[in-house]
DNA sequence: ATTAATAGCGTACTAAGTACGTTAATAAGT
DNA sequence: ACTTATTAACGTACTTAGTACGCTATTAAT
């Protein structure tokens, strides 16, 4: 949704495939620290998820991957759907006719807009360094620390627990580190995001020896030179097993 | 979709939810096998899913539920979200425009029901005695094993594998064999339950240790008199333990 | 009288996970 | 110049969970 949107609501509306949308938790890590993307229009005051329409002929899959390019120019991105809302009541009617007030549209003017839609969430991973938000005039962009999400439009502070859940239930499966981090990383590194995902504190001494035992990562026995002290040893992760787990799709 | 909907589709369409259906994949266990529910129109030839609209207002969840309660006669039935199928090509147009033909209706009549419609696939497990198949003059029920399911109407072979395999992922976190088995039970229909899951034997005598070890189940210290042989313990759920798997509501 | 079937118990071994002590090298503070 | 705090990396002991497979007791069928 951007001011084109709505500014030609009855053609937009034309084109979209009613009944559902879709909304994307898109996470990274940066200075240690996992981080969760949202937008806010200036219209509007409270912060949301990236998100936005189905285009008829479009699938739902592509329209999420369409989104994240959108907003983050990243093509290829990884991208799993974890719930869908499909509550009646799920968005806050009056927020919305608001937010077409806000754009100058007589709230009575569209009811298919007024319709309910229900939300397929995804989330997804991506590298900060390769992220170029894109703002358009009317809409902006801002990474947030996971541990301070503000209180968001619709059930969108919901919609983000979910995703946290999801993903805790499905850890193991899913190639996160690969997707957040450099081709060349730290062990400490990788054990920040489990951590950051996680919630918990982990003993920095079983993870080294758990990582080192498993296939998961190979030693480039190479140390980082910019770091200050014990300067760490790099490691690249092991192509075959990532491609185990990216062929599960979940 | 049945006869009434159909005799009335252009009021029908009026009253549901466009863009979204719910396909419902049910599992029973009977007879040390485990069953999947198939739904036939009398004037299709393929078999499908049980599946079904979603009213105007009414939560994604309800509908399926609905569904299910309409097919089964079975309440507070133990339901899950496992994948939205949102593919532009998922249903068969011409199958589509085949049914309706069927049930007399031109195809050009309505487009909008010829528009896409993504599918929201829940899975379910339901024991077999609590199951009263609630037959229509136009349609009709079956259960099929789980290993000789037959081609089936649009993209629901795929739905089926998706769920399975979805279940296997998940299959620690869900009450598989709380939802499928009576009060009392055999340890070894926990274990052909699970085998038939996942698709593989498993141990017997590792099984039933784990089991032993586990809080999962309690001894009643009663043997099942009907057994013909060595007359198994019978067994009932540790209702604590499956309380926190419920909890969870992946 | 023999054989087949199977619920249930037991033993040895392997792999994975947890708790926590220690070292080596450096930068910052006094 | 010396001490201290910091932290990547290595190591040891112990616990828990998982795997492989042998055996027994009791009945029904042949």
């Amino acid at each position: 949704m951007s001011k084109i949107f709505f500014e030609n609501l009855e053609q937009s509306i034309q084109n979209i495939h009613l009944g559902l949308v879709v909304d994307c938790v898109i996470f990274t890590f940066h200075e240690q620290k996992m981080k969760v993307l949202l937008n806010k229009y200036v219209l509007n005051d409270k912060w949301m998820l990236p998100g936005g329409f189905i285009f008829k002929d479009e699938d739902v899959d592509a329209a999420a991957k369409r989104v994240l390019k959108e907003r983050t120019g990243i093509d290829n991105v990884f991208l799993r759907q974890f719930h869908l809302f499909g509550k009646n009541d799920r968005v806050n009617i009056d927020e919305k006719i608001k937010l077409m007030e806000n754009y100058g549209i007589a709230s009575d003017k569209l009811p298919t807009f007024l319709n309910r839609f229900a939300s397929m969430g995804y989330f997804s991973f991506v590298k900060f360094d390769e992220v170029n938000l894109i703002e358009k005039e009317d809409d902006i962009y801002q990474w947030f620390d996971l541990d301070a999400i503000p209180q968001l439009s619709y059930n969108h502070n919901e919609i983000i627990n979910k995703a946290i859940k999801m993903i805790r239930i499905q850890f193991d499966y899913l190639p996160i580190g690969y997707q957040l981090l450099p081709k060349k990383f730290t062990i400490v590194e990788l054990r920040k995001i489990n951590e950051g995902i996680l919630g918990i504190e982990v003993d920095k001494r079983n993870f080294r020896k758990k990582m080192l035992a498993s296939n998961l990562i190979i030693s480039l026995n190479e140390v980082r030179q910019t770091d200050p002290y014990p300067k760490p040893n790099l490691y690249k992760f092991n192509q075959e097993t990532i491609n185990e787990l990216l062929d599960q799709e979940t």
